[in-house]
DNA sequence: ATGCAGATCGTCT
DNA sequence: GACGATCTGCATC
């Protein structure tokens, strides 16, 4: 059984801990089953001083959670149908937050087609919406601490051998920050979101 | 391979 | 009332 990242790997900075989950595992348990996925693809949103994050202009009902603890769930829908899954980073009170963008499938991949409705590795985890589909996660598990659930967490895995640093995908309309080089990739995986 | 329209609703103005 | 940290299907090249 690996190891469950503690709080502390998520307490630094936040551009660090992107860094570094790249290479780590989401598990999900459910009653269906159990899926598992390594994290290939993450994005930092830096709080109140990055123009594309929900925090940038303070606090709100739905950015709650982003104020207390790392290590845990910000979920929110989008576009009226999708799932968005990030993990809240940095100390208590700095609203900052890492969104997972891709997985490649490692375990549970029926399980995962079933819920995606095709059966192609390479489309079941490649996208933040996608990836939420495939592992069962929706706003239910908002706040979820993933350092005490027995639900979602994520276990210690290997770093990738390259990691390439890019813009943020979607964040135009933010004039500040859409330049910044805040997404990271397994630059070797064929699981990305493109 | 690239491009575009449509789906659909919580959140914020 | 407007707009998304998106995905899919269909059209065209």
């Amino acid at each position: 059984m690996a190891d469950r990242l503690r709080r502390d790997f998520f307490a630094g900075e936040t551009l660090d801990t992107a860094r570094a989950l790249l290479g780590q595992v989401l598990v999900r348990v459910t009653q269906e089953g159990t899926t598992r996925g390594v994290i290939v693809e993450t994005e930092a949103y830096l709080g109140e001083r990055d123009d594309a994050a929900h925090t940038y202009k303070g606090r709100s009902e739905r950015t709650r959670v982003a104020y207390g603890d790392s290590g845990c769930a910000y979920i929110y829908l989008i576009y009226g149908m999708h799932c968005c899954f990030n993990i809240t980073t940095g100390q208590p009170g700095a609203p900052e937050m890492v969104l997972l963008r891709a997985l490649a499938p490692v375990e549970g991949l029926p399980l995962m087609a079933a819920r995606r409705g095709t059966d192609k590795p390479r489309a079941l985890c490649s996208g933040p919406g996608k990836l939420c589909r495939a592992m069962a996660i929706d706003r239910s598990l908002y706040g979820e601490d993933l350092c005490a659930s027995e639900r979602l967490f994520v276990e210690r895995g290997a770093p990738p051998a390259h990691i390439a640093a890019t813009p943020r995908i979607g964040v135009e309309y933010a004039e500040l920050c859409r330049g910044e080089l805040w997404r990271f990739v397994d630059a070797d995986s064929p699981y990305l979101s493109r």
